[in-house]
DNA sequence: TTTGTTGTTGATAATGATTACTAAAAATAC
DNA sequence: GTATTTTTAGTAATCATTATCAACAACAAA
């Protein structure tokens, strides 16, 4: 079992209403990133995709992510890192942990009742939000190490 | 009146503490920084530090925003439309106009406390945190427009 | 003041991520 | 089957950012 929440019946019939063609490369696309709850880069799902697709193209691979966010089949954010892509379109938020780099989910739960505050207040129609925390994760914290990590891999 | 809250002086001996001098190049571009709300891309400043040294090289201004950045004296974040600075290093939140491409600072008054729950709930060390709003700005929603406007400045 | 050391600059080349372009292949419609 | 549309692989082009380096400026020691 490759994909995770994404059965390719249901893909195909709200990627043809949209005028899109399943392709194989567009379903391995999709599946690579659902199939990793690392954030991935571009060049990582790349990578990914050409152990199963050894021609497949790095444009192919932008413009189908790129495409596939556009509908809501993926997510796409940037942080200082870069531009990442998550197979998890529900809302959550992200802690990066500055330690090892690693990007963890976090439910939204701590988070509730922020949007309404902000909208009371400042009079702007809020559609959408995004909290990311940075600190370190349990396992950096335990291990002890004092500084972030230098060189880690973008993946 | 050009800086809002960096007096030149007291910049200089912070800066002098870490090996660093306050050059003409660099007090002009802490100055454009500070000088605006707009949440400037490095483009920008080049742009404006230009007009009162015509000469500057775009190295120097990448140089010295990173470098200021680093140093704490403006904040460095990256959004969709890339890396912008910020002349305000104070903790506080952001909203981001879909239809205008304005961002707008919030006061953390709305989301305090959010980060202490993240930590309890997490077991992580949590040492900072962003809250990234999106909609639509006081001005926006009276024009009555729609859709995100296509092909917004950068600035 | 001269000399040495270090930090800084402007100019430009190099890099890396992303996008644009194009001819060929694949999918679908007729 | 043929025609039409979409997608692809391959590659060139673009854009933001960083690296390199020779010349220059600030400061310190002699």
């Amino acid at each position: 079992m490759i994909t995770k929440n994404t059965s390719a019946p249901a893909v195909d019939a709200t990627l043809r209403a949209w005028g899109l063609r399943l392709t194989r490369q567009r379903r391995i696309i999709l599946e690579v990133v659902h199939a990793t709850d690392a954030h991935p880069t571009a060049a990582f799902v790349y990578r990914r995709v050409r152990r199963r697709l050894p021609r497949v193209s790095l444009a192919t691979v932008y413009r189908n992510l790129r495409r596939l966010a556009a509908e809501g089949f993926l997510a796409e954010r940037a942080d200082p890192s870069g531009v990442r892509f998550d197979g998890n379109t529900a809302p959550h938020d992200h802690f990066t942990c500055v330690a090892c780099g690693r990007i963890y989910d976090v439910p939204t739960r701590a988070t509730r009742g922020v949007r309404a505050r902000i909208a009371v207040r400042s009079g702007f129609e809020v559609l959408n939000h995004r909290v990311e925390f940075y600190g370190r994760c349990g396992a950096c914290r335990r291990q002890g190490g004092r500084s972030p990590v230098k060189g880690q891999r973008r993946s």
